[in-house]
DNA sequence: TAAAAATACTCCATAGGTATTTTAT
DNA sequence: ATAAAATACCTATGGAGTATTTTTA
């Protein structure tokens, strides 16, 4: 038995007529009477009362046209759902991302690619970005958000954005009133608060140089976790610091943030993927940013 | 796309090795490549990750072969199904039958049609036996168990069983308490009851020929439609009445059931159905009754 | 007698076979 | 070097076409 019997089956109980039923199927009435009759033959049973001047379906015909019907519907259901998985439009996709991303970056991102695949299952996991290399690798998460697009193997990537450092002061400090661009080198005697290296090796390696370039070694009077953490620091009069400005929406009311002339280094948050994708959501994903929310964000 | 296609898939998926698929399928290694190939072409979804060494599911195979061993689970179901309907093992039968059928006939036969057919729904429909010829031709019952084999246009008829009358009698009647066969000439002065000509006209004629042949005229006090309510009355002592034999197991200690001699009349039921039958649930049955019932009932 | 399915035959598309090549391990 | 899939080409089954017959309303 074929597919084609049970098209062929469908159409003749359909019209109840073999010439019709053979227009119908774009061909001639005699192969269609064989088909027809290979197909009773096969299962043992036949489907159709015939005189020669009618045609109806028997008690089994009728059961087993019901029967058909529901496996044209699975096939069709079958190829549909394997063409969404292929375009990527449905299953699950883990996202890793670095905290800094959270304010800005990520829910942009996700809220445009929510939009075009309604039916994919997002998960999102707050990673630093050495363990998102790590968990891609391993297969863990299909794409991340990083701050240090550096060459790893196996390990593609797309720069998202690039954004100045700001300094971030507490509202009490002399220089907080202030609005045009700051001089770094008026902070060179300022207690400093940051990211721990670990956390973010590039971001806090750039700031070390950056006070460097301006004459001076930041005394840094303590290293957290988390970049919120280290706004809460500064908020309480603890020290200064050097933040990505997308930061800047953070505790608006008891940090100062200034612009800052002549750094020499900026943030820069990357798209990161294993290079040969296997699913085709993460193709889809990584398509997806690169074409549409990138230039969104610039 | 036709069946083979999926057969060919599953059997691929199942052993993911080309050659031993092809073995498995006992056809050559090339053209399952091809067919494979077509399929992957049809439905624009690559379905294996094929290395030269090595074949493995796409992320789309594993769904599309989970959807494929449920579509050709559905067409074994649809070709068990419509065998065993071919075969009267599925649907309904509707039986109409006559009241005194109810006693013994009716449950001996649906006793052993269950057993051998367990899957049939069985409506039971209690009608005179008129009534059972004209719902046979308007499609309304199936089969019927009549009390008349009369010849009917396009209705055949098979002969159940043959039973003798027997005469009832309220305790109190002085010949209740004799044993040996009646003669029915005995009871021309008792008043007789029946169930009506209407609901029954073979048994009633027959039950006024036996009197006539005995050389009475009987005087019928009382005419109802059922059997159980003669007895009721005979019981009450209103009267005597001529039932089927069959009938004794009922109000066994309020009547009294005497053989009678040389009857010239027996009751017969007979299995009733249209003659060109349309259903083979009905076919099967007709043919299990003369074939199972009737050896065990005789 | 007219409409519709079945039968008889013819043809060619394609499923499947054999031989060989390619490629990754 | 070898195993396994792909490619190339050939063969022949059987699906579909045309012409005709059969059947019944």
């Amino acid at each position: 038995m074929e597919l084609r019997h049970l098209k062929y089956f469908k159409t003749v109980a359909e019209e109840l007529h073999f010439g019709k039923a053979a227009t119908r199927l774009n061909m001639a009435q005699p192969p269609l009477s064989l088909q027809i009759r290979q197909l009773e033959e096969e299962i043992g049973v036949p489907l159709f009362h015939r005189t020669k001047r009618s045609v109806e379906l028997t008690q089994e015909g009728e059961v087993f046209l019901e029967k058909v019907y529901h496996l044209f519907d699975n096939l069709e259901d079958a190829i549909k759902t394997v063409k969404m998985i292929n375009r990527g439009e449905v299953g699950e996709i883990v996202i890793g991302f670095i905290a800094t991303a959270s304010f800005d970056l990520l829910p942009t991102i996700i809220k445009h690619y929510r939009k075009q695949y309604p039916a994919v299952q997002i998960v999102l996991k707050q990673l630093t970005s050495a363990e998102q290399i790590e968990a891609l690798q391993a297969g863990r998460i299909q794409v991340g958000i990083v701050s240090e697009p550096i060459a790893h193997e196996g390990i593609s990537f797309q720069v998202l954005k690039q954004e100045p450092l700001v300094i971030a002061l507490p509202k009490e400090h002399p220089l907080a009133s202030e609005t045009s661009s700051a001089d770094l080198t008026k902070f060179a005697n300022d207690p400093f608060v940051l990211t721990s290296r670990k956390a973010n090796q590039v971001y806090y390696d750039g700031v070390i140089n950056c006070c460097f370039q301006a004459g001076f070694s930041p005394q840094i009077v303590q290293e957290t976790g988390e970049m919120s953490t280290v706004l809460s620091l500064v908020s309480s009069g603890i020290g200064v610091s050097l933040v990505p400005s997308s930061i800047k929406s953070l505790l608006q009311n008891e940090v100062v943030y200034r612009e800052v002339t002549d750094l020499p280094f900026t943030t820069v948050n990357a798209l990161v993927w294993q290079s040969d994708i296997q699913s085709s959501i993460t193709q889809a994903f990584v398509d997806f940013v690169k074409d549409s929310v990138i230039p969104i964000i610039r």
